[in-house]
DNA sequence: ATTTTGTTTTTTATCTACAATAAACATTTT
DNA sequence: AAAATGTTTATTGTAGATAAAAAACAAAAT
């Protein structure tokens, strides 16, 4: 078959969970925006509630009939998209501990592996190839260069110039932008959440990302944006596999936020500089810390 | 057709040329070596000379008989790789004068105006992509963002942080490393072109390239090498077409790369820093002039 | 016992085809 | 006349096929 109908199950399911029943539908080209899939999509999310007896479909008149239940749904393994099981599945493979720096990625026994053709796994490794943690030598195989120290170290270099960039850049930004509201906003969720850390310690990894993410919007460059997405899916799958999300180590993160906004606030670049400094060498630790112990390769 | 064979008549060429008559050729792994391609690829090479006459081959006997002329090379159209090829034609296009920043980029129009098919195409989309000239919505067209002055603005501030530290690093060398070696030859030839500059300032930006190069090697960071690869196809055709490159101009960024290197030599990093500072500095500026008048988009 | 050559197998690079999705165009309804 | 629906067309995403190139294996030569 040539492509999943993904984008439509996908799609239909968020549109099927948010009905009620006796309302009526807005027009077409409203539901596509609001699900941001085209109206070709939308059109055939209608006539499969339609099929389904969940709503009465005639023209503009779109009635909700029943709610759907989870019986009416797509299962979630028919949802995905074929980047994102892909990406999951090389994931897996690359931060498994028998995936050792050096070894060769082949192809087509990753299609194989995934059950998929070999062009959505070429297009994904040259996606991936951007996170520095796989090499091509052309004409041939891909390489794994692995998630070593090197990687840890080379990463975290470019992280702090590019977060000691955007902390000073935020640091300008006029008082009346959005983003320091943001950030007050912020504040007070690391607050909340260190008042209720036993429970909530382990909802940290979400929260930093969209601190620095804050961050890093001020600086409106688009390859510093751009490595922040490598940092942030390299991140998620390897504390995800790696969990060595300690508790106190969180906490003391927390207390680094806290610092680090308080300095952005002052407007004192110096004291932004410094904060974020500290941050960003108690960051540096925990990466290196996270890290195979093994995995020190001499070449 | 599947797949062309130009790594076969690229490498035939290059070995060809460099053939001499009465003399004996090494054993098939070696000139595999030599021309950095497969053992297949190198017999097939062999096959082809034998056939067409230029030597005799039995075995391990392979003796050239006579010099081959440009009548036996591959016309230049065929040697080019498929990459190579739809880069050029890319290039040439989103830096055309008619190339409006947001237009819509066709995959299958690009294609066929190529001579190609779509994979290759959309591969190489992928891969240019990490430029941040063209930027891509899901399930749709991909966007041209243009050589605009906010590109230039974002490129130029990444180089500056990257540089300075590369710069830094370099500083901290050991004094028997190679690179000093290699410094000191660059400070000569930047001496000789200098010499003779009215001639030879259209050389300047190959010299560029390679003494960046050189201090980015110290930095021994993928993210900064990947990003001056960027860089460096980036400019190669941007200077290519915006033919700018003023006498003067590239007088006087030899100065400042001398300057650069002086003080790189001595050691002293606040040294290093002003002199890396002040040559980025006019290198942000003339990149800022070269772009086209127009592209200031208010988008 | 290595290295070299001869032969076969595997893998990559690229084309073509086609369903899903988006986008464009035409008609109807308010 | 503007917006919505109905219909058609264009474009993308993905699989499958195949020649080129690489890699592995086997036999021969130093």
């Amino acid at each position: 078959m040539a492509r999943q109908n993904t984008v439509f199950k996908e799609a239909y399911n968020r549109y099927a969970v948010a009905l009620r029943t006796d309302t009526a539908l807005p027009s077409e080209p409203e539901i596509a925006a609001q699900l941001g899939v085209s109206r070709s999509t939308a059109r055939a999310i209608l006539t499969r509630l339609s099929e389904e007896g969940i709503i009465r479909w005639n023209k503009r008149q779109k009635i909700v009939l029943r709610q759907p239940t989870d019986h009416d749904l797509f299962p979630s393994e028919e949802t995905d998209s074929l980047h994102d099981i892909i990406e999951r599945s090389f994931m897996q493979r690359i931060l498994a501990d028998d995936a050792a720096p050096g070894m060769q990625i082949n192809e087509l026994e990753l299609a194989r592996e995934i059950g998929t053709g070999t062009t959505s796994v070429r297009e994904f490794l040259i996606r991936f190839s951007r996170f520095g943690l796989i090499e091509k030598r052309p004409n041939s195989h891909w390489t794994l260069k692995g998630f070593t120290r090197e990687f840890a170290l080379e990463l975290a270099d470019v992280r702090e110039m590019f977060e000691l960039h955007s902390a000073a850049e935020f640091g300008r930004l006029p008082r009346d932008n959005q983003s320091w509201a943001d950030l007050a906003a912020m504040r007070d969720e690391h607050h909340a959440m260190l008042a209720d850390i036993n429970q909530r310690f382990k909802d940290f990894s979400v929260l930093d990302e969209r601190f620095h993410l804050l961050i890093h919007r001020a600086s409106k460059n688009r390859f510093i944006a751009d490595f922040y997405d490598a940092i942030a899916i390299v991140f998620h799958y390897h504390y995800q596999w790696n969990k060595t999300a300690a508790r106190q180590r969180n906490e003391r993160a927390i207390h680094e936020h806290l610092d680090y906004i308080a300095a952005l606030e002052s407007g004192d670049q110096a004291a932004i500089e410094t904060a974020c400094r500290a941050h960003l060498h108690s960051a540096r630790q925990t990466l290196l810390q996270s890290l195979p112990q093994v995995a020190t390769e001499s070449a």
